[in-house]
DNA sequence: TCAATACTTGACTAAAAAAGTCGGGTATAT
DNA sequence: ATATACCCGACTTTTTTAGTCAAGTATTGA
């Protein structure tokens, strides 16, 4: 069980653009060279960061990326949720062999990964940006 | 972010053992065929939960796997641990690149993945297989 | 005894997903 | 007008997961 690289990088790039936010524009370069992620690959998450709202783009050159929202309004679950890094711990649905078709007769473990999936959201739906930056993690 | 079916797998196969736990040794391929998993996947498994003593085994006919210790005993962080199922958020140390060299210089997120790491650890940890054929899911 | 059952083990392979690249754009500030 | 930087789809590589195979060993019951 692992996050992939797209939510990290979303985050960590995110909890940049939130630290230098009063400087205007950052553009990919400068959070690619100091969080030493690929420019190409970081421009692939922005984009999927732009569609879901989270960021809003400034072209030409002095461009680059600004946070939609302030950063305390940014839950990470957001992110997350727009990069397509899902907590996905049931596909019981597939396996047509043995029990759980949905309603009646689950599958023995079934509640298990219902609660899982909602203990992890829960966490990151109670993080914001602004705790990451200013490193408020006691909650 | 997902389990592994080998996780997965696991949990199922060692609940449908506490299940039965009263019918003496339980062949893998019953649970097999109870759970809809390939026998030949089942041995893999096994093989791990036996190395680290979490089962023991009776071979011959009529022969099978039996829990070594009480169904309330065995929590499901040993289980994913025998299976390799680990929760590994941090890999900031493969890259050399920026920051987060484990001691002074984290990276920003760096405490982030920690604690999400211990979150999803410590429901594990909360959790045995008593609760999970009995369906106490309410801890 | 001997055949059937069932565990043991390491190596191998196929398939899927993740990670990252490429090429050719378009917009804008200086 | 030119350099900067976002935009976008398609592509390739790499890694991991999932599952198979072959060749065993041990034990029980008929």
């Amino acid at each position: 069980m692992k996050l992939t690289t797209k939510g990290r990088y979303a985050v960590m790039a995110l909890a940049d653009l939130a630290k230098f936010e009063n400087k205007g524009p950052i553009s990919l370069r400068d959070i690619s060279l100091r969080q030493g992620i690929s420019l190409l690959y970081l421009e692939q998450i922005f984009l999927k960061l732009k569609k879901h709202g989270i960021v809003n783009s400034v072209r030409g050159s002095s461009g680059g990326y600004v946070l939609t929202n302030k950063p305390s309004e940014v839950k990470l679950s957001d992110i997350f949720d727009a990069v397509d890094e899902k907590i996905k711990t049931i596909n019981c649905k597939r396996e047509s062999k043995k029990g759980c078709n949905g309603k009646s007769s689950k599958c023995i473990t079934h509640n298990l990964w219902d609660e899982l999936e909602f203990h992890i959201n829960d966490f990151f739906k109670k993080k914001n940006l602004y705790d990451l930056v200013n490193n408020n993690m006691e909650k």
